[in-house]
DNA sequence: CGACCATTTGATATGGATCAAGCGATGTGG
DNA sequence: CCACATCGCTTGATCCATATCAAATGGTCG
């Protein structure tokens, strides 16, 4: 796992040489509409590596197609991952020198990149910009006070939670494409992949959801789920 | 427990009639300058209520004397907590309209009570303010996400990290005096009272801390600590 | 002293982890 | 085109860390 990590370091990363582009915007976030049209589109292969903790924060991120996820290790090797972001989404947005989390496209992404500076120097001049880079901070900040409120419930809550989550930020409500593996999964939610696969079978025996496969999800009982989820 | 937060609500928290005071700066947090002169210093009651989730956050607050606690509860009546707020601490600055957590004094407290509108008046005008209320938010996010590494902990790693976290916040490097009960600390750390207890005996055992009495802590060995914080 | 509350300690239960094996889909080489 | 290796996922058996239930101890205040 970490060999894989360390492997995958050097080829991607650095956006340099990459032309700018017009950038058609994908999803549009109200929040960030003048922070939308910035930066260079990037190809990132799966499981390859965006950028990595304590590295120093010189971009920001925009996800055009595919799925990142966040995460920091603990010394003996737990893994937690801190975010998910889908299409549309921003990330690695740092206040301080470097970026608290590592990145990683889970599948083959296209991610904008933005120079840092350039926003950091609108912000300075345009007060709009500059309230945009703390909405975003401050929404950051109640995802992850939501995912802390996440980690003290069962597993069946955590489950129920995540897939409510899920079934939200994508575009069709009822079905859901996972596009990460349970391992991820259960590295977001602080359990084992057993337990997670366990959970959604009980979740399917129970008929609140189906599983077409494994990394399709159908909410059957959205109520049920939202009954669980505390 | 929530009859008893149900009472102490209306009393102590409407900062209406108020004087105003040259507020002497207690504690003087580098990033907070412009905001430190501003505002009304009040006194809540030991477990009185600050402010409530979902209220709106029409104020932000300093603690001058004292310590508070955020927290959150779900349906069934667990809590969590948020965080603890020393002296020279801010809490309850929220971007959107309302909090996302209610705010107890945990002991009695003097609280200095600065009126949002008037911030953000200023910050619309002043970039440095804006960047300092930036910064005061990422500092938060900072924090929200060592906090869910703590949760994903062993309950012994999970102690010591909260006491390495409190020694390091308190004016004495190596004697902690802990404002909290237990059950305080267990809801920080989603543990229960008697597993902390327990950790903090078992601790006490290895010659990491000693316990003069159950509210002081002398860490004895802040090696054994920090390697057990993984 | 006695009541009350916080904390500790003890005994037992249990949810989720761990260890281990089976299964299904996908891809590859013969 | 099929046999088989691989990978991600599920299922099963057992274990263990922490929760739960219960009682004892200690500290504080009238």
């Amino acid at each position: 796992m970490l060999s894989q990590a360390m492997i995958s370091r050097s080829p991607s990363r650095a956006p340099v040489g990459y032309v700018a582009r017009p950038a058609a915007p994908v999803h549009s976030h109200p929040v960030t509409n003048s922070i939308e049209l910035m930066g260079a589109s990037m190809p990132f292969a799966r499981n390859s590596e965006i950028y990595g903790e304590n590295e120093p924060a010189e971009y920001l991120y925009r996800v055009i197609s595919g799925t990142v996820r966040t995460y920091r290790m603990l010394n003996d090797g737990r893994r937690q991952i801190g975010a998910f972001y889908l299409p549309g989404d921003l990330f690695g947005l740092e206040i301080g020198q470097d970026h608290s989390f590592s990145a990683e496209a889970i599948i083959d992404s296209k991610i904008m990149v933005i120079k840092r500076s350039s926003v950091m120097g609108l912000a300075e001049r345009q007060s709009d910009v500059a309230r945009q880079l703390w909405t975003m901070t401050a929404a950051e900040l109640l995802r992850t006070q939501s995912h802390i409120m996440l980690l003290i419930k069962t597993a069946q809550e955590r489950v129920a939670g995540f897939l409510l989550e899920m079934a939200a930020r994508s575009p069709a409500g009822k079905e859901v494409e996972l596009p990460m593996p349970r391992q991820d999964i259960a590295d977001y939610l602080g359990l084992t992949i057993e337990t997670v696969s366990r959970t959604l079978t009980q979740l399917e025996n129970s008929a609140a959801i189906s599983l077409p496969s494994s990394r399709r999800i159908v909410l059957r009982n959205r109520a049920a789920l939202t009954r669980m989820n505390a």
